[in-house]
DNA sequence: GGGTCAGTAGCTTTACTCAG
DNA sequence: CTGAGTAAAGCTACTGACCC
């Protein structure tokens, strides 16, 4: 039987059951099991709360009787996350509009965890095509394709046979289709993108908006039913000038905008009284846009208040 | 890694019963 | 007779095992 304590995705764990207390494996782990628990819920602060339920879990048991607390934490942050997953499935079904992750912003007086985040170039298309995937499929899918588990460990973690953990991420990559984990492409490229999107959106020069935007473009939008934004994503060029042209005129004139990292790709905050409103988060495709992410649900950037 | 197939769970539709 | 409630049947999607 494979040990899943052996990956290379956590911090060492030569000894950890003779640490000195809790908190210093809370420091050693908290950020990479924030990671995994960010990357299958999508939310900054269920993440929170299932990291910290994973260590009120390792509390309840004495440490010394883990054998390896590493894969113990990395075990319950799963399972609680897809027993969470399965739970705010039922609430999504009834959610106004699209549902679309927490942001994450680089910048001053983010959370260190947040940061690993933002770091790793999370993009918010990519847990936006996750959401395709029911709990167990992406909890296999992220395993398998982000922290490069073997269906063996992978099977220890979620209590399923290794075949069945091969079928099972399998089934989830034809439903994500090919797409990469990493957003990768050229850094400078998309900054410019974004820039000349920026410029666009500031001067309503329409004919510039027709060049960086791909020809299936499409806007998805996420007010929660707190915040006004379009119900249904907007599919095509046409349809998505015609929006802009009407939100345009709506701007409010002390609105700033502003060029952010949005979990770790280029993107645009709008800010007014020094609070943000709006986070426009891309999917890049070449040098042109072929989706935008609008988070306008309050309760999806409370969180975000702490930035300078 | 992916195709196939049997088993299963869950949802929808239909039929039936019973009270008003 | 009608409408509400419930059980049974049918259908569909999902799951897991086996195989190539």
């Amino acid at each position: 039987m494979p040990d899943v304590s052996e990956s290379k995705h956590l911090p060492p764990d030569d000894d950890m059951t003779n640490m000195a207390d809790m908190t210093e494996v809370y420091s050693s782990y908290k950020s990479a099991l924030f990671s995994l628990a960010y990357r299958m819920l999508g939310s900054v602060s269920d993440a929170e709360d299932i990291v910290q339920e994973a260590f009120l879990n390792l509390n309840q048991v004495s440490l010394h009787s883990i054998h390896h607390v590493k894969s113990y934490l990395w075990k319950v942050t799963t399972n609680l996350s897809i027993d969470f997953l399965r739970s705010a499935r039922k609430r999504r079904e009834v959610y106004v509009g699209s549902w679309l992750p927490e942001p994450i912003i680089k910048g001053k007086g983010a959370d260190p965890a947040e940061q690993v985040i933002a770091n790793e170039e999370l993009s918010i298309a990519f847990l936006h095509l996750l959401e395709n995937l029911n709990p167990v499929e992406r909890a296999v899918f992220l395993l398998r394709e982000v922290y490069s588990y073997s269906y063996d460990e992978i099977a220890q973690l979620i209590g399923k046979s290794p075949d069945n953990s091969r079928k099972i991420q399998s089934r989830a990559k034809q439903k994500v289709g090919d797409l990469s984990p990493k957003a990768g492409g050229d850094r400078s490229k998309k900054e410019k993108t974004v820039r000349d999107f920026m410029e666009v959106v500031q001067s309503n020069n329409i004919e510039k908006l027709l060049s960086i935007l791909s020809d299936d473009f499409t806007i998805y939008s996420d007010g929660g039913g707190k915040a006004k934004a379009n119900l249904r994503p907007i599919f095509g060029i046409k349809r998505a000038v015609a929006f802009f042209k009407g939100v345009y005129s709506k701007i409010p004139s002390n609105l700033i905008v502003m060029e952010a990292d949005v979990n770790g790709q280029p993107g645009m905050i709008m800010k007014a009284d020094d609070q943000i409103f709006y986070v426009l988060a891309f999917q890049f495709d070449n040098d042109k846009l072929s989706a935008l992410y609008n988070i306008v649900n309050p309760e999806k950037l409370k969180h975000l208040k702490k930035l300078k």
